[in-house]
DNA sequence: AATGAATGAGTCTTCATTCAT
DNA sequence: CATGAATGAAGACTCATTCAT
């Protein structure tokens, strides 16, 4: 927020972020413990409100995981989509510069730890949400891969890559680069970055014994 | 059971069996439902034993848990290492036979959708369980790539494949041959016999683009 | 039991003294954890025999109660009746035999550890058993200190004590030399034979200081 | 509370008094039912308050025990002092003023109903709560008879009884003016105003027999 | 007679939700 | 909006009792 939009709300800054803590601290409680296990009192504390303003901003516990889902798709599809932006088309040094985006999409998707975890209850609450299931079928993670996809391709088609199948090959690098990620870690283990160029370096350089371009 | 064991048993197979019909059950609970949303009155149903049956033969719903993660890692744990038993050392068509072998792997790693959801749950509930988790952590899934390092290591001293680190080629093998596997394609979606041998072949493709031996 | 009857009942000398084993362990069960509290099975355990046996013998949890109460009573009314009969109407040396026949009555009394708690069960819960209330205010304990004062009259008769109402000296003789006795000193703790003859011979000293006939 | 204060606070005096009211109700169910055999549920519903309240404001039912009996303690014990510094040091009349303390003596230890069936409760208990359990051994009602005797040692240095042990004549003197109070007479039953006098004076008169200063 | 299992009831405890202050 | 309380519905666990072996 912006100092200006903070001196614009004097006292009452919190209406419109009051929202957002709820989601927040609903998130955190969610992929923590599960849908069911969560008290709303405790969702409530964590946010710094009371109980009954989840009700009344956002309702029973039904929707605040539906509010709560949706918040988090928008979120992170969007960054998804703002790092696929980064993809290097046209690379000084192939194995550098695709190292460097592959790290950028871990750290991303480690911030999906949240999303994946949230993926994991969806799926297990699927029959209670089925349009929400519907929804996040479409619109979710799985849609980005096709655009994931595009870029390989677009890569293959500067020459740089030799691949007949680029969703194979995006799928097969996401697969790599995912490897040494140790995805059932413990709970909000964000790895470190390190970590993360380690395993990256190690996917794109197997990637690239597969799929790099020869002369 | 054989069919001559059936006949030999007419009617008291059950004594023994009961606690692993309990097991069963609350295992589908578990993975379906999560620790927390199954009630202990539905695993005995499922189980086609009483309610007191359960109390009687293993004890309250956290004993239950810590019973059902001890059968499936003992019994996962056995599976897995006979099937790497059967790793080609010296195969004949060495994409063929790799491809055989991995989907052998994928097959058991399905059955394996129990044992890793089960790894979720554990994780999910690691703080209540501690040395459930330590146990798991040290006799768990983790300590077989070693197991698996070992084939590949075989097979590199063999000739057919161009590796320096072994393990490393073994956890980019498991990656590729995941790939496209709907991890969480919701539950108790057993992948078809085409979908294994099809992401078998095309990981195996992939993988021996960038490790087989070039002559 | 006799030899002969020993051998009359070769192997299954039991049938007659095991409902005997189970009210003991009922009683006992009963007194230390009241009567909600106590489990049949553990009842059955501790007079070593099935739960099966327990329904046979004796019927359900409240027929067990009577039976226990019925029994106890028996057997500690007969006891009081003998320790009476020991009463001195001619005592060679009036503080000596009173305080002897003080100790000989605490002792009983003590092993009315049970009859006591045995009690209060009953009257707590007297509007589930309003018969056996009854009955046992009637033939219960209450119906003994008259005859303790009988004992007191003939005594004062003999010229051995003043006294004007021999029921009120024989409660105060009670009160007296279980004064020292500490009633709620937890379960099962019975006073040393010291103690019950120390508080004997102060409560008899005060008793006689009290009601000694004066030259 | 008094008139005014009544009508000084009108509608909310609760808040504070409800905890109260539970305790209240709670301490009547403990000594009446036993402390397994009572329900929160009626607990509750006795002190006009819902059943979480009681969880909110206390705890669990364990918690609850130990708090009535906490309470009691507290509350028996003061009164207990306070009654006692009615002693007469300086009696006119000896036999009426010793009288008349032990009718208001026995009229708060009728109070004490309540306390003699929760040291029963705790007695039986006492394996389940070992801290409250010593706590009450150590501050409860044993820690009294010391006062009490200090009283009578007055008494006897100022000429009014013959006594060499102050203590036991505390302790003879309780016993004598309880002799006739039916202690197990069934739950709840407070002996009149009548029944407290006519057993006072005839413990008091065979009090003095024994142990009256004599000319 | 003893054992293991089944059934049904009951209790404790927690939770989601709503209402009053 | 926050607080505290009330309500109703769960679910875990125990128990008494009965059956079948």
């Amino acid at each position: 927020m912006s100092q200006i939009e903070a001196l614009a709300t004097p006292s009452v800054t919190r209406p419109a972020s009051k929202r957002q803590a709820i989601l927040d601290a609903a998130k955190r409680a969610f992929v923590r413990d599960g849908i069911g296990a969560v008290g709303i009192d405790a969702i409530a504390i964590d946010a710094g409100v009371s109980r009954q303003t989840v009700y009344n901003q956002i309702g029973d516990k039904d929707q605040l995981f539906v509010a709560v889902v949706e918040d988090v798709t928008t979120r992170s599809s969007a960054l998804l989509m703002a790092t696929l932006a980064t993809f290097p088309d046209r690379p000084g040094d192939l194995q550098a510069d695709l190292t460097d985006f592959a790290v950028r999409l871990l750290g991303r998707c480690m911030c999906d730890i949240d999303g994946r975890a949230l993926s994991l209850l969806l799926v297990r609450e699927s029959h209670r949400f089925p349009e929400l299931f519907e929804t996040w079928h479409q619109y979710g993670p799985g849609k980005d891969w096709p655009a994931l996809a595009a870029c390989f391709d677009r890569l293959a088609r500067n020459g740089y890559l030799d691949i007949t199948d680029a969703s194979l090959a995006a799928r097969h690098f996401m697969a790599l680069i995912n490897a040494d990620l140790p995805t059932d870690q413990g709970p909000c283990v964000r790895p470190s970055e390190e970590a993360l160029r380690s395993t990256a370096t190690l996917g794109v350089s197997t990637f690239l014994r597969a799929f790099g371009a020869r002369p």
